[in-house]
This record gives C-alpha cells, sequence and structure tokens, in this order.
DNA sequence: ATGAAAGCGCTAACAC
DNA sequence: GTGTTAGCGCTTTCAT
C-alpha cells in the first residue's frame, strides 16, 4: 500500500507538504504542488480513509434511516438525497427501520457510534414523548414529520394543508361520501393523523359530516392493506363515492380493491393519493395525488445536515425548519 | 470523548483487556469480564470505529452499486441486501451508476479507495471488453448478469431460460403475435440482449417466425418508454395480441401505453414482465412476471462477499457463480 | 512556503 | 488470562 510518505519521499518533500496539497490548502508553491501531484500519479496513490477519519473525527458518510427502501416513496426519497448528498461529497448508507419505534431508536443509537458524520431519519414510529432521545449533541435532520418541538432540525411536509387539497379535490369533482384510508390511529402524531386533520377540515369546509362508517384505518400503508380496506368499504354499504389514501402505495393498493369489488375508478369512485410517486403516473387509470416536491425536500435536508456539519463545536443555533411546498396533481383516478 | 483506556483504567485491567471483552475474545476470567462490561456501561463507552478501521484495515461497510435506487426492482434487491448484510453485521452505501458504464467504472474506481470492505455491482452498462477492469485484488460480486469471464464472482438471474418461459407462457394462453419490448441493442451482452434470445428460442420451439415489427426497442427500461413503444406497436398494425417486456417496470408502461391505443388487457393483447417486483400484484390488471428469486440473490451475493471477505490474503480462489432459480407467475395480465 | 513532532484510539504480536 | 510494546496513516500545531 503506498502511504503519503511514499509519496513525500517520491517527490522530495515532506509529508506535510503532500497534505497540503492533497487537501487544496493554499501555500504550496505551484512548482511543488506539480511535482507532488506527479508522485502521486506516479504511485497511484489513494488516501487511507479511514487515518484521515481518526485524525480529523469525520468518516465522510452520513446515514440514512427509512422504514423500507423499497417502498417507492422512499426509494425515491433515497436517490434525491444520495444526490445531493454526492454534491457535498458525502456518500451514504442506508438503514432500514422497519417502520418501528425500536428501528428508528436504533438508528439514533447509530450516532454515538460516530459510524456517521450525521444522520438523516425518516420518522414514523417516534412521536413527542421521545423528544428527549433527540437531544443528542450530533448532526441530524428529522425528516417527514414536523411533530417534535425539540432543538432538532426538520424537513416537513405539509400534510395537513396537502391533505385537505386532496379532500378538497375530491369534492370539486363531486364526491360526497368521501372515505379516509389511512393508519390505524395511535398515540403518536404521525403522518396518519395529521392527513386525518386536513380530510375533516375539508369535510367542514364544503359542510359534509364525517361518517365513521367511511373512516377506513389500516395496520400498515401497503398496497396489500390498501386493496382489502377498498374491498371492505366498497362492501360496507356506505355508499363511498371517492377514497383519500394516506400513500400513493396505500392508493395503488386501494384502486386494485375497488376493481375487485367491482367498483369502476374513476366512474364509480374517485381516488387520490399523496407523494405523487412515480408510478402513479402510468397505473390503469393513472393516480391523482398530492405532490409535495421530494427533491426539493431532500436537498433541504441534506443542506440543514452540511450546516450542522460545519457548525460542530460552535455554539448550537437555533434549529432550522423547512415545510414543503405541494401541488395537486389531478389524473384520470379523479378525472 | 470516552476512550478504551478510560475503561481499562476504570475496570482495573489493561487496554488489552477491555479489547478482548469487546471482540468477545476467549480468554478472559468472566469475573474480570464483568468488570470490564460494567466499566463500559457506567461510562458508556463506544469503539471508535474509525480507530479500528485504521487498526484492522476493515471498515465494516460494503457499497453495492446500483443503476438507480428508485427503480422498484433495485429497491427491492437493496431491501434484501441490507437485510443479508446485517446478519453479518455489515452496514450497506449505495452507490448510483445511472445505468451508465461510466458510473459503474466509477462505482469500480472506489474500491482503491477502500473506502469499502467490498463491492456488490449491479451491471447493465460493463460488458466483456471491461474485464480486465474487474481484476482487481477486491471482494466484488457482479449481480445481475453473468457475462464476465473474469475471475470475479456472479449472482446472476436465469435470463435466458426465464424469458424462454414467459414467451412460452404467452403462445400457450394463445399468443402468436408477440411483441419483445426490450432494450436497444448494443454491442454489450447485456440483460436485454439475454432475454431476447430467451424470447427467440421460445418462438423456434412453438415454430412462429420471428416479426421484426413486433421487436420493439426502447433507450432506456422506464414506464414512459414501455409506455410509448406499446402505443406504437398497436398503431403499427403489426397486429399485437402478446408483449413480453424486458422487465416489469417497462411491462408496467407498455400496459398503460395499450391502454392509451384502447387494446385491453389481456383481451386484446396479454403482457408479461421479468423480475416480479411487488408492484405488479396490485396493477390492474395484475401483472404476470418471471420471478428470480430476489431474496435468494441476494442472499447469496452477501454471502460471497463475506466468503472473499475472509479470504482476504489467501491464495486466490476460484470465482464462484450461482444462477437463481426463477418461477412463472401468472396473474390476470396474461390471463 | 515547508517541515518536525506528536498523537488520534485501537489491536496484532508477543511476553509472561 | 492478562499486559507491554509498537504502530496503523494521517493531519494539527507550531516552528522556521
Amino acid at each position: 500500500m503506498v502511504t503519503i510518505q511514499d509519496v513525500a519521499k517520491a517527490a522530495g518533500v515532506s509529508a506535510m507538504t503532500v497534505s497540503h496539497v492533497i487537501n487544496h490548502h493554499p501555500h504550496v508553491r505551484s512548482e511543488t504542488r506539480a511535482r507532488v501531484l506527479q508522485a502521486i500519479t506516479d504511485l497511484d496513490y489513494r488516501v487511507n480513509v479511514a487515518a484521515r477519519n481518526l485524525r480529523t473525527g469525520r468518516t465522510g458518510t452520513i446515514g440514512l434511516g427509512v422504514p423500507e427502501i423499497d417502498r417507492p416513496y422512499y426509494g425515491q426519497l433515497a436517490a434525491e438525497i444520495i444526490k445531493a448528498a454526492a454534491r457535498h461529497n458525502l456518500k451514504v448508507a442506508i438503514e432500514q427501520t422497519g417502520a418501528s419505534r425500536e428501528g428508528e431508536l436504533d438508528a439514533l443509537a447509530l450516532s454515538r457510534n460516530r459510524l456517521y458524520d450525521g444522520l438523516i431519519l425518516s420518522t414514523v414510529g417516534l412521536g413527542p414523548a421521545d423528544t428527549d432521545l433527540l437531544k443528542i449533541d450530533y448532526p441530524m435532520v428529522i425528516l417527514g414529520e414536523r411533530i417534535f418541538d425539540g432543538p432538532v432540525d426538520h424537513v416537513a411536509m405539509p400534510n395537513v394543508e396537502g391533505a385537505r387539497a386532496a379532500t378538497a379535490h375530491l369534492i370539486e369533482r363531486g364526491c360526497r361520501r368521501i372515505a379516509l384510508i389511512d393508519g390505524a390511529p395511535g398515540e403518536e402524531v404521525d403522518v396518519s393523523s395529521l392527513r386525518h386533520d386536513g380530510y375533516r377540515e375539508a369535510l367542514r369546509e364544503a359542510g359534509i359530516p364525517v361518517d365513521p362508517r367511511l373512516l377506513v384505518p389500516i395496520g400498515e400503508l401497503t398496497m396489500e392493506q390498501g386493496a382489502a380496506a377498498a374491498q371492505r368499504v366498497s362492501e360496507s354499504g356506505a355508499g363511498v363515492d371517492g377514497a383519500f389514501c394516506v400513500t400513493d402505495t396505500v392508493a395503488i393498493g386501494a384502486m386494485r380493491g375497488f376493481a375487485d369489488a367491482g367498483m369502476r375508478v374513476p366512474q364509480d369512485v374517485r381516488v387520490i393519493g399523496f407523494d405523487n410517486i412515480a408510478e402513479g403516473a402510468y397505473t390503469v387509470p393513472s393516480l391523482s395525488s398530492i405532490d409535495p416536491d421530494h427533491a426539493l425536500m431532500a436537498g433541504t435536508a441534506v443542506g440543514f445536515l452540511v450546516k450542522r456539519l460545519a457548525e460542530m463545536g460552535k455554539n448550537k443555533q437555533v434549529a432550522r425548519e423547512f415545510i414543503s411546498r405541494f401541488s395537486v396533481v389531478a389524473r384520470e383516478s379523479t378525472g
């Protein structure tokens, strides 16, 4: 293995000078720099990342904690985050939390190992009760929900407003018996309950009462459970004519479930989701959705983290917060 | 920061003993071990991973190079690989190669930085011409295609056989004018050309001539291009009554394209894909596919890599190779 | 503009 | 079963 010493010897300088060249420090004569660069090329020298890490305390890698990387929404988010991180010369390691509080706490615990320079954590299981656990001196950005008051950076979706707009969109299209297919209510203030609030707001504004028979909670936000929920509400005799699904994944499942129940989308029942995953444009019928601008969220989250990294050791700054914009994407499923 | 020395002092032993305890070395008196563990707990000690890396030359992280993590197939593969790696206490960092030869070469180049202990690379752009570039002394597993003769481990799909079975399935269901929607032919022996071969074999076995008008190459294996291709072949007057799509993603797009062209699936045209991504079970109609057993492939790839890691420094072993099994998943799209 | 010294925290090799 | 020594490759500090 070629070390910085070998390069120094070959270039007739000290290891320090080689280090200066590698790290683009200014005070190196250009003639010296050229000699060093030549030696680096000749010997095919590569910095030993582990040694640099030990010395600098940085690893050049950030962690990304998501429920499961194979869910389309998180895959698309991860793709954007990896690209944004690359612009800052940061690598991204993926942790799968399994959408559980325990998994998310495990991801948090990693921070203490200083395996990564920072962590972007997409929470769905943690709640306000866990605020204290987030009070760690470690660069971290919580992604997805805005549920903690603690001094931690957030990049959030416009959950309530987006859900209200989605529901209002169905109402505009003539729906009056709108089902809400969302996560089972828990004690945590999570994505489902925020979108649940938006649904209720839109109904109230339109003067439509909430019918409990149209509230269909599911245990997991999967296509499978979305399909089962749609079938259940179709056959319940509640007279459903629209469905707001808490995520696109659930919505795609729901469209499948309605088809199985003999309901046509959008003629018999209109369906809208949330997230605007890429697949939604290609389903039959194509899926209307709320687009929270993934790329903007991903870029902002990485930007927040990079700022935190730069601030390490300095006085703690106030928590940054960003709530993404959204737009209603009307496609065939609400046509 | 608490170091191993601090723990040693607190426990009244040497740093070496603490190290032995941490690394589960056998020859430590259980009474001593207990004292050390107590000190670790009391001080909330964490190993400094960077220091350990420098000393051992291992990082505990492997790289996974995929075209794009937001494509369902790669997301599902990555999820399995992360789980399999976790069983060996390995973290996974994701590199996106953009499905280009350059991106894949970049991922390969990372090996020289020794940033990861090894690399699992899902190739779609590299070809036999790049064999020499793979002759590096670095633990690596090529995933997805079996196209190199070099001394590098492979985990491959049954591409030709799977494609033949998919096409044969369409023929069984009565199709005679079967379109092939696959990647544009290049010089590389890539996934498309292998599945192309399988398609031709099945037609030959059934005595059906290949009609060039039914061969629809696309530039990128996306839903968008799948949709465009389906529309094109529908409107070409070639009388298509079936379509084998090189991936499920393309097939989902193709079903959309057929719908846009006024063709009903499966009544007017039957469609089958390849990969059996989770979404295929929930499309309307649900998508028939070839299931190459992702979990088995992922587990085998990680297993190969772990074996290579264990062999580092020893004599080079012969390249391992594994070709996954497959099954035909018949759903509504070929009903 | 360049370099000498020191040491980041850990563990392999060996001694006892 | 436990401890001593040495050093992994790099960069911070400070000197010149």
